[in-house]
DNA sequence: ATGAAAGCGCTAACAA
DNA sequence: TTGTTAGCGCTTTCAT
């Protein structure tokens, strides 16, 4: 079903029909209400790509994320879509399983005119950002999210990581410990250095030496991040406190202090920045960073429409904070 | 950068460039090679729309979901979009959030050619199957998972559901439940009657008589529902055990059993499907069933694109059943 | 081996 | 208010 049958049913020219589909002014309302009727009558839908191809924008967005297996990034799915669902936009996929070669892959798929906009949150294998760059000379809007890059102006929706991880560590040292070690995931990401700036002034502030030991990088998919962490916490000197900049090195850090026997949290005091849903229900429940990962999907899908929209990002400011929360949970609850 | 830019550059009509760029074997080597290397060096890309629009093909799938904050669909989306970054297809996104009219408008926006073909798995709503005979009508190659449609013929990968149902129930049995209540979400979706079907069975063979309030159904995203568990619960004719037939009933059990100070699994026994990956830090250890969420998501990928590729559905076979895996975890485990 | 031209379905400038 | 026409960028048939 195309224009020109549906105009051929109508008797009219099809590209009356066409302005008549879109509502366009000139046309009087009989004829609309005709058409309409005969379109509804007979399904027409228009094409797409024809539709894109004439209009150069194809009302579809890309997400760019490391992963999907992943309580952060799923919310954030979930508030892109709703918003792009309410604006008549389609939502492209893509993963980089945070693989920078893959990401540069997607990012060259990306530049044909494909999107009309992208959101990304980079991998935290990405030490070079040529291929964004590339992207955004295209002048496809983009927005980062998360995990940003500061080296490329443009919108980026971020949570407090710095504040949120002073305030845990914080926590921590209030409820007694005196050495905490923090696991990273990466020595690239912008999440990682604000969140290792928070862990070290909250040190500070509380006059505790930083022993260089005690900050450990972690390979996100590295089943050997076991074997490390078990040298770490089974050394005589080991730390009284995990902070964990990522669940699964949390979770990770529960199951080593198992085999070692060591007691969450009389032994060992176990916190991170997570999403979990079913963590008041671990033995004991832990403490975590929030963040508010629907409303990070939500804001950042809004601002990437105001750009596609408007064109020129002159009128958005060029951070936006979203606080996390600190979410204490003190008793064991064997149930 | 158009193709006749690109031919201009290269003194060529653009229709040789055209055929050199996709190695038509009528266009000598020499012009091929000075076409490509001339391309790379602009940065020339296809536009996909006018592509699309002459092929009448789009290299793109949809998949169309209840949720993605879930641990199942997480995995399932990670093996389609694997298995369509390898073929070269890009991947849409459609979530229905089990609501019926969304799903239903889903549809209708992938009649139109947008997507080569479509992956779903229905809402729990979904009691009405027209929109999908629908779509499946206008030709556009369909494959169903998890939550399938039995009513219409084509590809389904599911799995046996009614097998480790009747296992799990077994299971209770067999560690001395007597009264085991049965959680189910929907009345439409077939998991669920399958699921359910294993339970009775179980029953029967083991000569337990079935009581019908011990079969109740849940709304997934409803509140109230913690109010009923706990009236379940609270009775002094309680069950001595909970199959919950997804995971966040389960999640809600345990948190009701605590309420009421009921001990797991002392005084009841909580079992369910569930992808959940902490499970096995929970107070205590939940036995599960576990879905092979990513192999669910590459079968059905793969099936997709052998009816895109292949049209026609004659040569694959109606269902494909991958198996679950009940896993059963018996002790407590205080850290 | 290369080129000219038609046409995929649509939009919009211009003509009637 | 309606119709004619050109053209978006590409593929492909047919002619050279």
């Amino acid at each position: 079903m195309t224009i020109k049958e549906l105009a051929k049913e109508l008797n009219l020219s099809f590209s009356t029909v066409s302005k008549a589909l879109r509502d366009i002014h000139e046309i009087s309302d009989k004829t609309k209400e005709n058409v309409l009727k005969k379109a509804k009558e007979l399904n027409y839908q228009v094409n797409p790509f024809a539709s894109s191809l004439r209009n150069q924008k194809s009302k579809t967005i890309a997400v760019v994320i490391p992963e999907v297996v992943n309580d952060f990034f799923d919310p954030v799915i979930n508030g892109i879509e709703s918003i792009a669902q309410e604006k008549g936009y389609h939502v492209l996929i893509y993963l980089t399983h945070e693989d920078l070669q893959k990401e540069i892959k997607i990012t060259r798929l990306l530049q044909n005119g494909r999107v009309d906009g992208v959101m990304l949150s980079i991998s935290a294998q990405t030490d070079e950002i040529k291929h964004l760059e590339t992207l955004k000379e295209k002048g496809i809007p983009m927005v980062f999210f998360d995990r940003v890059v500061s080296e490329i102006s443009g919108p980026k929706v971020i949570t407090n990581d710095f504040q949120s991880s002073f305030q845990a560590t914080e926590h921590l040292i209030e409820n007694g410990c005196k050495k905490i070690a923090f696991l990273s995931i990466s020595k690239n990401l912008s999440i990682s250095d604000k969140r290792t700036q928070g862990y070290f002034e909250a040190l500070k502030k509380h006059n505790l030496a930083f022993d260089s030991n005690l900050l450990q990088f972690y390979d996100i998919n590295n089943t050997t991040n076991f074997e490390n962490l078990k040298k770490l916490l089974n050394n005589s000197n080991r730390p009284d406190a995990i902070f964990a900049s990522v669940e699964t090195l949390a979770i990770l850090s529960y199951e080593v202090s198992k085999v070692l026997n060591l007691r969450i949290p009389e032994d060992i005091k176990i916190l991170c920045f997570s999403n979990l849903k079913t963590v008041n229900l671990l033995n004991p429940p832990m403490t975590t960073i929030t963040q508010p990962a629907f409303e990070i999907g939500r804001e950042s899908a809004d601002i990437l429409f105001k750009l596609i929209e408007k064109k020129g990002e002159h009128f958005l400011k060029e951070y936006t904070v979203i606080d996390s929360e600190l979410i204490k949970r003190e008793s064991t609850r064997a149930i």
